[in-house]
DNA sequence: ATTATTGACACCCGATACGTTACGGGTTAC
DNA sequence: GTAACCCGTAACGTATCGGGTGTCAATAAT
């Protein structure tokens, strides 16, 4: 079933990880190994979690990947629900 | 916990949608609203099942949208993990 | 006030999904 | 043989996106 409405997992990672650890994004993101402007546009919803990302997460926070990624192809699929109409497709298989 | 070596979603969809209904890639395509060429390059693991392409699925072959875009998320991470040393990353959270 | 932190912007690059067109290699039917 | 399919794929273009670097202005902390 498709959840609705899901957070970007920027938002998640911002109030599970960063803030209760007290971080900047600027020591995060040195953390992470990546730059500022590549957290914080997570951070801020500019960009999606990439699966090179969620392993980074994953060592970091002592997390699991999948969590990260999943939450991301979630809340991609909503978004692509919603032109759902918009793409003409036929039914292939029986109802 | 991840899956090792998991399929490419490709496979998947050849061999549970295209070949049991006896469609050709053409008509396939057709169906699905995209080029020929588009979907023979997922076939044969030369592109990745996109979100909107999963919403095609799910319309076409009446399945869940999720279960696609999970397949690929899980085929992209395995190959992400593969190069979990090459990123250096440090610990942020207690272990 | 000075410094640290942050978000927003520009521009670059590389990867990727998708389209059209076109080719060459198969198979099958005539 | 030749025509009609089907297929993979190379070559061109499009657009999107993750990521790096740099700059700048607003804000928060000292």
């Amino acid at each position: 079933m498709l959840m609705h409405n899901p957070p970007h997992p920027g938002e998640v990672l911002k109030e599970l990880c960063i803030e209760p650890l007290g971080l900047t994004v600027t020591d995060a993101a040195k953390g992470l190994g990546v730059s500022r402007k590549t957290l914080s546009a997570i951070l801020n919803g500019k960009s999606g979690i990439s699966p090179e990302m969620a392993v980074r997460l994953s060592i970091a926070f002592n997390t699991s990947s999948e969590s990260w990624l999943n939450q991301q192809s979630q809340y991609d699929l909503w978004q692509a629900e919603r032109h759902r109409k918009e793409l003409h497709v036929t039914q292939l298989s029986a109802a």
